[in-house]
DNA sequence: TTAGTATATTCCTTTTTTTGCATATTGCAA
DNA sequence: TTGCAATATGCAAAAAAAGGAATATACTAA
């Protein structure tokens, strides 16, 4: 039997660390938040209501893709803003999609309520105004 | 608080389906069988020897790609032959790597000792004429 | 300080994967 | 048929991931 020196083609660390990123989008729910996020950063309450889960629960897959360092994210007040941190994602998202979804599926509408202050300028900017015009009133 | 109108970016479907397939590629082995399968079709134990791993746990790997559809099977006589059904495969697994491996690591080498036909083509041809020879020396 | 909103984390149970081992199957030749 | 080589499959214990629930933290406003 043939002995033949044999370079390998991907060393088992490389092998290791993809199959990790793989992983992290092994989920449903997580491609969904990652879709989500394509058009740029969004809240966690966003997420939460767009896809009707849980916060806690949202919370849970947010820290599985920041901890593969596939988001990245930044306090604002009150509130999480998460973005793609790796925009490579998206391409391999969009391969990965025409690889299982060859039929054009319809896509659902549904009904959603937000909270966040993107999706509700009006009430963030009604609640400001209403500061402001309260600070006047004040005596310096 | 505002209630919209959304189009689902993606249906629960899809999603499910992409994630599937990133499933089955989110084990180290399964990537480096699939890198050995980038030059065309290899048989098991060849896969076998060259990852160096139990021929039973190379079969279940395999099993695993099979049934998410991204490999398919050939029998040539003894020997079960794998290919890559998806050729996009290799598309994703290369952006994939430069995701996760942004140094050129240098790659490895190492001995190995490969029983299959194509590994063997002088020990399969010797058999095949002493095989020849030995009909030849029948009596008809 | 207290309360309320937004988000994160921890703990626990259930389900799914992994991996080793034994065994079954298949094809071929004697 | 028997035996052997190549491959596949079934089973079970260990490891990891999923998902629910409670709780903790951070910020803001009163």
């Amino acid at each position: 039997m043939q002995k033949k020196e044999y370079t390998k083609l991907m060393d088992n660390a490389t092998a290791t660390h993809q199959a990790r990123l793989f992983k992290a989008l092994m989920h449903p729910v997580r491609i969904q938040i990652l879709e989500l996020l394509r058009g740029g950063e969004q809240c966690v309450c966003h997420l939460e209501a767009y896809l009707d889960l849980r916060q806690a629960y949202v919370s849970q897959q947010l820290a599985v893709l920041r901890k593969a360092g596939l988001v990245s994210d930044r306090r604002d007040g009150p509130n999480s803003y998460y973005q793609i941190a790796r925009p490579e994602l998206l391409q391999l998202l969009d391969l990965a999609r025409t690889m299982v979804c060859p039929e054009g599926s319809t896509l659902a509408k549904h009904r959603v309520t937000c909270p966040c202050p993107r999706c509700n300028p009006s009430r963030d900017e009604a609640i400001q105004t209403r500061i402001l015009k309260l600070k006047e009133e004040l005596p310096c």
